[in-house]
DNA sequence: GGCAATGTCTACCAATTGGTAGAGAAATTT
DNA sequence: AAATTTCTCTACCAATTGGTAGACATTGCC
């Protein structure tokens, strides 16, 4: 089939890119690789994104949408104090279960080395923000622990990374994580904030 | 010079091997430009370990004596409960800004695709079933909340390669992390920590 | 002084890398 | 039907990759 509807080719090269940089990283894929395992030539990549710089770029502005609409959802309910917190984990929980190349590419992404590190960096500072506003406020709001928010999304996110790395060596290893385990591991992560979350005087006393 | 004293040649080798094994990843790092940074070149390296591979796995090793040893140290005061996670938290802080290297060569070692990755498991996974030996112990002690002590160990391990992570971002942004920062950093991750692993009726009596 | 061991180098090499040029088939427009 | 646009391909290419072969210098031992 020659010239036949590139309709979703680009779609296809997006999508096998950010498993493969994810995977492999920036510099362990190569496009011939990338090709192959599309059935294509290295060339049809080539036309649609000038060079392997330009389909990293793409790839992470896609996944950044993903992560977007993750937040966007759990957000959308208009919870407050650990109950957003829980919502917001259970949504990033299924994003690693159904997508968990996302969360590869993120990784991939955060070290300080990456090409386009700054990249990402732009495209999730929003995110990060909001976030960050979120609980902000509600520890202003007695409703959660004065804490570093920095520190309490970075838990947020290494135990999401970290349960994706886990995921995906269990699966290399012919191992298929059962769904009882994740949900056994996010039961177990909303515990451990719930507990170092909650406010200080458990319940009695208010100020 | 020539046929000198190739004394430290392996050793200066190794050093920034696992610099820039860490910081660009193993596809990432090419022999030439490790020669190049070493003033060497690259058939010297090869000299010393006949292949690259070869070079990553002693690199490898090499980091996980320094991980081991900073274990070893960290429980040989036989601390018990939240002191002795507290000595472990200091001890690997204090590892991440002395020899940041070695956190990012784990960043890179424990990606599910890394070559060997299989190597560094096998090397720190001794210091993982100790950790999580200990932690059993302590909880059925009383004197640690009850959790499922790898999520714990997850939060550890990635609260310090989180935070070498932004170290070197810093750095390469041309921001020196200040001492205090770090300093700060590590409080309060304590204080996370604490919240989280207190035993569930906080001690009621206290000074 | 001779000589083997050690350590570093120059000279290559085949394979792979990201990328260019342009041919040619199909689909779309005219 | 002709012309044009869209898409994928073959054919190359210069640079870089990890690695081999072997020359040559230095050291320490006899």
């Amino acid at each position: 089939m020659r010239g036949v509807a590139g309709s979703d080719t680009r779609r296809r090269i997006l999508d096998t890119a950010l498993t493969a940089f994810g995977r492999d990283g920036y510099a362990g894929t190569s496009l011939d690789g990338l090709a192959a395992e599309l059935g294509i030539r290295k060339q049809t990549i080539l036309y649609w994104f000038p060079s392997k710089l330009d389909l990293f770029e793409a790839v992470v502005d896609d996944a950044a949408v993903d992560l977007a609409d993750a937040f966007d959802e759990a957000a959308a309910g208009g919870l407050a104090g650990l109950d957003q917190v829980q919502a917001i984990v259970d949504r990033v929980f299924r994003l690693a279960v159904h997508r968990p190349q996302v969360l590869g590419l993120v990784r991939e992404v955060t070290r300080p080395e990456s090409p386009t590190a700054s990249r990402l960096g732009a495209r999730i500072r929003p995110l990060y923000d909001r976030a960050r506003d979120f609980l902000i406020r509600e520890m202003e709001a007695g409703r959660i622990r004065r804490s570093d928010p920095a520190m309490l999304l970075l838990s947020l996110y290494s135990a999401a990374v970290g349960m994706v790395t886990e995921l995906e060596v269990q699966r290399t290893v012919g191992f298929e994580p059962t769904l009882r385990s994740t949900v056994m591991r996010r039961r177990e992560l909303m515990r451990f904030l719930r507990a170092a979350l909650t406010p200080e005087p458990p319940p009695p006393a208010a100020p």
